[in-house]
DNA sequence: CTGAATGTTTAGTAAGTACTAAACAAAGTA
DNA sequence: TACTTTGTTTAGTACTTACTAAACATTCAG
């Protein structure tokens, strides 16, 4: 059994990499969270382990995604990060992030191809053509809906506890 | 511009790796989602472009994830696939599917630190270990809740639209 | 202007991942 | 039993990704 620190790091490093994101910004984000004031980079190189140059990378696309922010002292050249411990602006900040993007583009290939059937595109039997519309359709629903559901909590200005356990409650 | 079926294909692959899923996946699915009947091995071997190995080995992962159903025909050693078109029902497959296993063990590791800190282990301040332990909690605390929220989801018997438009409203 | 402190970019590398090709296993058929 | 059909496993490979080390850029101090 490790120091507790450093096993709270390395535990956030593997929920990092659970979540899709590359497991020093879990350290990184990890070693923030556990300090009580803001930390420069040359602090975060010594207690991540990483290296200057991982370390402004990943705190860069931190800080995009609101998990951390940067924090300037007066008279001080150095940069300063701080975690961002209210966890539901987090969320909301990275689905805002997400949506544009790679997510779009993507989803937007279904529309395409739903209009293209519906243009009468393609060489298809009528039958055939009728189920290919009927699918395309039903994927960009289920796309638009999911759209809807991350653009109206991105849009919240305050999702905390209590909104999250009123869904909770329609949701049993 | 192509086939509309192939940049069909290749749009389900790009939202694939998006959710970070193999990009076969993604070609998989989008074939069995657009073919009338389920199909043999072959046929997706054929239709995708994908070798045998490569198709057995994402077919069990889409099964175990609940997005497409093997159907056995009677008097036919093959085994067929379809996709599953209620999304809806696929999410709560996922959802159960990705509780158990790797995400439990990570969040683990922070329920572990804070049984620690509250058990008094390590040697830290005062003021220090009351910080740890309470950035600790409401970490904990957060994953408690999210746990809850997939929980919920994956229990419910009928999450359609009606559900998530429900949701929505309360949302804005 | 020179030098030091700080952060960023780049070239190279190590590790993981998802594929192909082919060997293999299993199970029915002659 | 040997042969065929079907699906799985394995060895190897190409690609991607996230890191390190070091060069570079910028900004401030003297």
């Amino acid at each position: 059994m490790g120091d507790i620190k450093s096993d709270f790091i390395e535990g956030l490093s593997g929920i990092s990499q659970f979540w899709g994101l590359p497991k020093g910004m879990g350290a990184i984000f990890a070693v923030l969270y556990l300090a009580p004031a803001a930390l420069s980079l040359d602090e975060l190189v010594a207690q991540s382990g990483l290296t200057k140059g991982a370390i402004s990378a990943n705190v860069r696309g931190l800080t995009r995604m609101g998990l951390i922010r940067p924090v300037n002292r007066l008279g001080d050249r150095k940069d300063y990060y701080q975690a961002e411990t209210d966890f539901y602006r987090a969320i909301r900040a990275i689905l805002q992030e997400r949506q544009s993007g790679e997510f779009d583009r993507a989803v937007d290939s279904v529309t395409q191809t739903l209009r293209r059937l519906e243009a009468g595109e393609g060489d298809f039997a009528p039958p055939e053509r009728a189920l290919l519309t009927e699918r395309a359709r039903a994927l960009k629903d289920f796309f638009d809906t999911l759209d809807a559901l991350a653009s109206a909590i991105s849009r919240l200005d305050s999702l905390g506890l209590n909104t999250v356990q009123t869904v909770l409650k329609i949701l049993k």
